[in-house]
DNA sequence: GGCCAATAGGTAGGGTCGCTAGCTAACGCC
DNA sequence: GGCGTTAGCTAGCGACCCTACCTATTGGCC
């Protein structure tokens, strides 16, 4: 799988990770991993700075909370215009899905009788 | 549909288009919007630095050729190596698609009976 | 003869965004 | 006390598509 092929879709796939309820980015980590079939192993540099860019777009937010004794974790929650987001993000994605596979299509039907 | 969505996916659709034949960038630019049902308008910035691009990776040929009087058009054909490229597309795509929708997958089916 | 739209090709520069490579730190296990 | 896993974070880079602009031919219209 080409690096360059997430570009534009992987906010989408964050938040639809979220859709079930909050987690956080480790934990979001491992359910695209999983969700994917294993396709989508992303590296935290990658997964960490677009959950900020998402809270910066209003579409998620961040809570902090202790677990254990003293360990920090981030939890993450759709909001609801990340919700609106998400809703968009599949349809463009349908959208941009149908486009490409129409392109993509081998044209071995004998060309139209 | 959003400008980076394309990221990584233009070269097989130029790729694809010119599987049934030779054609010049302004043609392509053409039918990639006919086939995409007009979602894929590209200007000529995005496809000809793309077709240099293609043509440096040895994946398609050029020539040029006199049109009417003095009309310059240039022709490009995919090469041996173009065609396995596509394959090679078309298959990742399908790979990058499937797990695309399957992340956005909405989970309403009532979790697990 | 002049204007415009369509056809055809081209380039410089910019912005977005995921990745590479590195870091700190807590936790559980032995 | 060492190691692997869990958890989060950042600077900088490179790929690549887009914006904005340019040149030139061709043909229609008046």
């Amino acid at each position: 799988m080409k690096a360059e092929a997430l570009k534009g879709h992987l906010d989408a796939l964050l938040l639809a990770t979220l859709e079930s309820g909050p987690q956080h980015g480790y934990a979001i980590r491992d359910a695209l991993r999983v969700d994917s079939g294993g396709r989508f192993d992303l590296p935290s540099g990658t997964v960490y700075p677009a959950l900020y860019r998402l809270e910066r777009a209003g579409l998620i937010v961040g809570r902090w909370a202790t677990v254990g004794e003293r360990r920090q974790r981030r939890s993450y929650e759709l909001t609801p215009a990340g919700r609106r987001a998400l809703a968009e993000g599949r349809s463009s994605w349908r959208e941009f899905a149908t486009a490409v596979s129409a392109v993509l299509q081998e044209k071995q039907w004998t060309a139209g009788g």
